[in-house]
DNA sequence: AAATCGGGGGT
DNA sequence: ACCCCAGATTT
């Protein structure tokens, strides 16, 4: 079957891509440049993140840090906060050493070779092309969940895509129908996933390649892609004790091996005299991609200045007000506890 | 090769 | 409920 398609030409698909993509490309804030840095924060910010629910988060990203330099002079912490509610913070800790390697390793230069760009933490194969390709004409298609898509679309490809051996797959279909401009043939396959071969619903009649689609002419359109290992959710319990007195609360910073990694978080145990101070709890059930939490949240007055002043000496809870979380990062339904308290505290 | 890591929007 | 999104890293 491969063997069949090599043999033939596809090369004018990508070339309709591209025309296509002359009149029809989404007017985003990153399409006006060719700065590395920007390309590849952008590139990072909306891996598996849709462009409205990140694009506030990559302007003001861009606005605190707008060069390599800045980034890489800056807080670790900071970072995370420019981060909060994006999700998969290990790219907010990647994107921050990655910006110290571009210092160290390649004299604040950003480096233009693919091979080096994948050097860069947090860079993966789909990143370091869509940098080469859209910035130093690099020749590499950045294959990521569109292409998958489209390509097992127009070529009726059953070809699983939840396993590893897709990428390489895909990366040979790609190159079948791969125009010389790269960069805008990369950007070109992410608007028409994005706008017309989306996965539900796809617009087959608006496409400029519905010519070429095989699963079109097919009527299949819906049995592709093919994807057979699907994520279950698991189930996960979690106890805080948001120990507050005077409009101050208790929270410490949580390790980088787990969710919510390095975000903020309230104790989650409390000695045996705070136990009194006890008023009510609440619980909040959380649903993540790929755990279904439930959050029980006891909230713990203090009433006792002396007992708020031994827990506080005798733990090393960071002591912190409504006011100042503000400047740090806190998972999502901590982030919305803290926000009903605040707003709660505010009308006394 | 499989598991893990968030949050949000669409159907 | 389920799917998937400009994927990368760890095991």
């Amino acid at each position: 079957m491969k063997k069949n398609k090599k043999t033939s030409d596809f090369l004018h698909i990508g070339t309709k891509l591209l025309k296509w993509y002359d009149t029809h490309a989404r007017d985003l804030p990153f399409r006006n440049t060719k700065d590395p840095y920007k390309i590849w924060i952008c590139e990072i910010v909306f891996q598996q993140t849709r462009i409205a629910q990140g694009l506030n988060h990559y302007n003001n990203f861009i606005k605190r840090f707008p060069d390599v330099k800045t980034l890489a002079e800056s807080q670790e912490d900071e970072v995370l906060l420019y981060w909060k509610g994006l999700g998969y913070y290990s790219r907010a800790i990647n994107i921050h050493k990655a910006a110290q390697q571009i210092i160290n390793d390649y004299n604040g230069v950003f480096p233009s070779e693919y091979d080096e760009i994948l050097k860069l933490k947090g860079v993966g194969k789909y990143t370091a092309a869509a940098v080469s390709s859209i910035c130093f004409n690099g020749k590499m298609p950045a294959v990521d969940g569109n292409f998958y898509r489209v390509l097992s679309r127009v070529f009726a490809d059953d070809f699983d895509v939840s396993g590893s051996r897709a990428f390489t797959y895909f990366s040979e279909l790609a190159h079948l129908i791969m125009p010389e401009n790269v960069g805008d043939f990369n950007q070109a396959m992410m608007d028409l996933g994005s706008e017309i071969c989306k996965p539900r619903n796809p617009i087959c009649g608006d496409c400029p390649i519905n010519d070429d689609c095989l699963a079109f002419s097919l009527h299949k359109i819906s049995e592709f892609p093919v994807k057979t290992k699907k994520v279950k959710a698991t189930d996960l319990e979690l106890k805080y004790y948001f120990v507050h007195r005077n409009g101050q609360f208790l929270i410490q910073q949580r390790k980088d091996d787990f969710i919510w990694k390095k975000l903020f978080e309230f104790p989650l145990e409390i000695s045996g005299e705070l136990v009194t101070f006890i008023r009510s709890s609440k619980t909040v059930n959380h649903k993540l991609t790929h755990k279904n939490l439930s959050i029980e949240i006891f909230n713990v007055e203090v009433d006792s200045e002396e007992v708020w002043k031994n827990f506080i000496a005798e733990n090393d809870y960071i002591i912190t007000s409504v006011e100042s979380s503000h400047e740090k990062s806190f998972p999502k339904p901590l982030e919305n506890y803290i926000r009903n308290y605040e707003t709660a505290y505010s009308i006394l």
